[in-house]
DNA sequence: TGTATTATTTAGACTTATTCTAAATAAAAA
DNA sequence: TTTTTATTTAGAATAAGTCTAAATAATACA
């Protein structure tokens, strides 16, 4: 009656990977099934096993993008998942929760909170552990109208700005990047003055720093 | 002969332990004799049962202080630490190594990786893991505040040269350096131009990785 | 299908940022 | 003290970037 919960590991942490392949051991309902190192190897093994849960790391580096989860989520209706952050980082957390993932933990979090966000995950349930509570508590997901705007995030970058992000993140100079593309310098200002606008930043700098942090750049 | 290597954990990350706990539980060599959360309850045990090693987190905002580390090294000389540092610590992990620790891994070290630096410690050798050592290596940077010359290789930029990466990778543009540190912005350029050639790179972008890479600004 | 929306592209005038050359002053080392 | 290294600066020339405003291409939608 009662079928095993389905569970792959992702974490890159080799301690945590062990911490709770032992901790799931000692619970018979819970079965890890895989661990996944890489995002491609992840999307594979997640079609191949069609897990319960997907138990993942969110790094302020992640190695799992935010378009990796999405694309578990969006491909696999029957598989959720779990995050284990390592910090208490607001402006991720939030970022995070809203892409739709059921679970979040710290890795603070003792053996029983871990056990109730698998069950609770796997079941399509949220799971928010406490310390992390208070930090959306605090702050609202989205402060005034819910109701029609679900979108309180920056806008969505397109295609092009991630190119142009890239391109920067290289060191490119701008007339570097309108002949590599065959465009205009000016189509170059533009991309990023629309950058700029949509991540709410002021500089290069920033803009360097938020691809490391959201894994468009490898440092 | 072979007298088993002693150990006590310190890490306040339950996973971390569980997982620091079976992997030592498979290597015969090895004994964990005591876990301590406290500060005043490490001291307390290191005292009572005298581990060769100390397998301590350092985290930003540590739970053991450097003044803890320091007595624990200064009280009981044949008791090495092994520091297990989440790898977002990068600032920080040139002065705990100048404290004297002797071990120092990440996270992300593999078995044995850790099991290694676990001996190495035990008999007051060094072990650093090669990602740490990576960054020893590339930071030719003593801080300003008189580190001992000894432990860093010597700058090659200078301190204001340094400054001024730090008020780039801030973001702040060179007239608003120059108007902070009340010099003229013909300066700012200069020594941008002197470090963009000692570290023999074209942009600004590749400044602010290096300043990343080398710790100089946090992520 | 046509229509709205969003993405991508561009120019010209204008402003600001940066480089170059070359050197003076300050601080530290020999 | 002398020498070296670090820090500072200016003026002229050049390059980079911004602003306004809009055209075209691609996509979603009904």
């Amino acid at each position: 009656m009662n079928k095993k919960i389905t569970v792959i590991l992702t974490d890159p942490q080799y301690l945590i990977r062990l911490g709770l392949k032992y901790l799931i051991a000692e619970n018979e309902q819970i079965q890890v099934v895989a661990e996944a190192i890489t995002p491609q190897d992840l999307t594979k093994k997640v079609f191949d096993y069609q897990p319960n849960v997907v138990i993942m790391d969110y790094y302020n580096s992640p190695i799992f993008s935010k378009a990796d989860i999405q694309y578990i989520l969006d491909t696999n209706p029957k598989t959720y998942v779990l995050i284990i952050s390592s910090d208490e980082d607001r402006d991720s957390i939030f970022e995070v929760l809203r892409m739709g993932v059921n679970g979040f933990l710290t890795k603070h979090c003792d053996k029983d909170e871990i056990i109730g966000a698998i069950y609770a995950t796997a079941k399509g349930e949220k799971f928010i552990c406490n310390s992390i509570l208070n930090l959306v508590l605090e702050k609202q997901l989205c402060d005034a109208s819910k109701a029609t705007k679900r979108d309180c995030a920056p806008s969505k970058l397109t295609k092009r700005e991630i190119e142009i992000i890239e391109l920067i993140t290289q060191g490119l100079s701008t007339k570097e990047m309108a002949k590599l593309l065959n465009i205009s310098h000016h189509t170059i200002y533009t991309h990023r003055k629309n950058i700029l606008k949509k991540l709410r930043i002021n500089s290069a700098s920033e803009l360097i720093l938020y691809a490391i942090k959201t894994g468009i750049v490898e440092t």
